[in-house]
DNA sequence: TAGATTGTTAATCGATTAACAATC
DNA sequence: TAGATTGTTAATCGATTAACAATC
């Protein structure tokens, strides 16, 4: 039961036990051992213990760790499931692809609504949802206080868009340009920078060859 | 001018700096000390002294570093430019945003191909590129040689998609779906979880009524 | 109880930062 | 040359691994 500061390499290996722990009851598998677990993820069970250590103690001496109970723990550490309300910004192709990104809902996100500036697409569906015009983002944003914005659209008008979200008052902004967002006091930002994961890519590629 | 193995924490930086001196370039900008650049990037001088050195000296003292030398040669590290033949597997949402990503071409990927397996999308356009057949893929990798497959196609598929390619001589997977593949003998993959990134998005939101 | 496996402390390893001599 | 800034070594910091006592 610490209250050490997560580090911040512990907190992005949640995400990974998280889709293990999935695995792992989609498989009706209900209990394991931090042993068990490194086998199966690749990593030393040492880092295992010592990262759920972080969190306070979620096994139990001699049994190992309940998969149910650490699943549902580390879910509401990564405050899955609290029904944040999201939109899309932006509905081309991106922005399909996201809104029918079925783990999306798995996890708990609550998609509210999506807007494009280009009036051909208002009115038109996207999963269950129809395309609104961005035009009336702030009414909607006023009214249905989502927290979560999802920037899918052209470089140019990302920070344009990022700052009237923000002073719209939304709390969180997933951004999938190339233009990336600096952080700010009270808002969260995440670029997504899909260039650069192909450039791993190449990289690795490349040394390949070595 | 080092031979020690580069670290991966060094490697993974180089995507970052390479965006980075992108837009000194296109600002004009066309020298730069180590502390200027730690200063814009938010890292330490020294660890972009240390990172640098892992692949040899680029800099001069006295002077700094020549901006458009530097691009270059991370360029070529990280293998771009290379004209590496490229694929897309799955023509949904996904595979056509991946298809339009404009970096893509930008950072000297050649998209050679697009497949899918339903007959409605075979035939019609994606970017400059006409969807293909899945059923005759091995035809073309045969005669096309490429190197990359992007993976856009549903999770159930993933993994029989995946082992085909390979034996059909792709080199790199990058990988869409949440099924994660594992590492293989020469084949590199390179996984992008998008549910990650937004669980890391609420993990920070949740921290931050904390 | 005996066996198993955690939680946690201590040891090691590696990455980051600081400092400065080399040199443009 | 004098000033600036790198390349590199040494010091520090933090993360990972090992070890084991606690305990279910």
């Amino acid at each position: 039961m610490k209250e050490r500061k997560v580090p911040d390499v512990v907190a992005r290996r949640l995400p990974r036990y998280y889709r293990y722990l999935d695995d792992l009851l989609k498989k009706q598998i209900y209990r394991i051992s931090s042993s068990e677990l490194s086998r199966k993820m690749g990593v030393t069970a040492s880092q295992i213990r010592q990262d759920f250590n972080f969190f306070g103690g979620f096994g139990q001496q001699g049994y190992g760790y309940n998969v149910e109970m650490l699943h549902k723990e580390i879910g509401a550490i990564l405050g899955l499931y609290s029904g944040r309300k999201t939109i899309i910004v932006g509905a081309g192709y991106l922005g399909h692809a996201l809104a029918n990104h079925t783990n999306f809902k798995k996890r708990g996100f609550m998609l509210v609504g999506v807007f494009d500036n280009d009036k051909a697409k208002v009115g038109r569906k996207i999963s269950d949802l129809t395309i609104s015009d961005y035009d009336g983002i702030a009414d909607f944003i006023s009214e249905n206080q989502p927290d979560i914005a999802i920037l899918a659209v052209p470089r140019t008008a990302v920070k344009s868009v990022a700052e009237n979200l923000i002073s719209l008052g939304i709390k969180a902004i997933w951004n999938f340009s190339y233009t990336e967002l600096d952080e700010q006091e009270n808002v969260v930002i995440e670029n997504v920078h899909l260039s650069d994961s192909l450039m791993m890519l190449s990289y690795k590629l490349n040394a390949l060859d070595d």
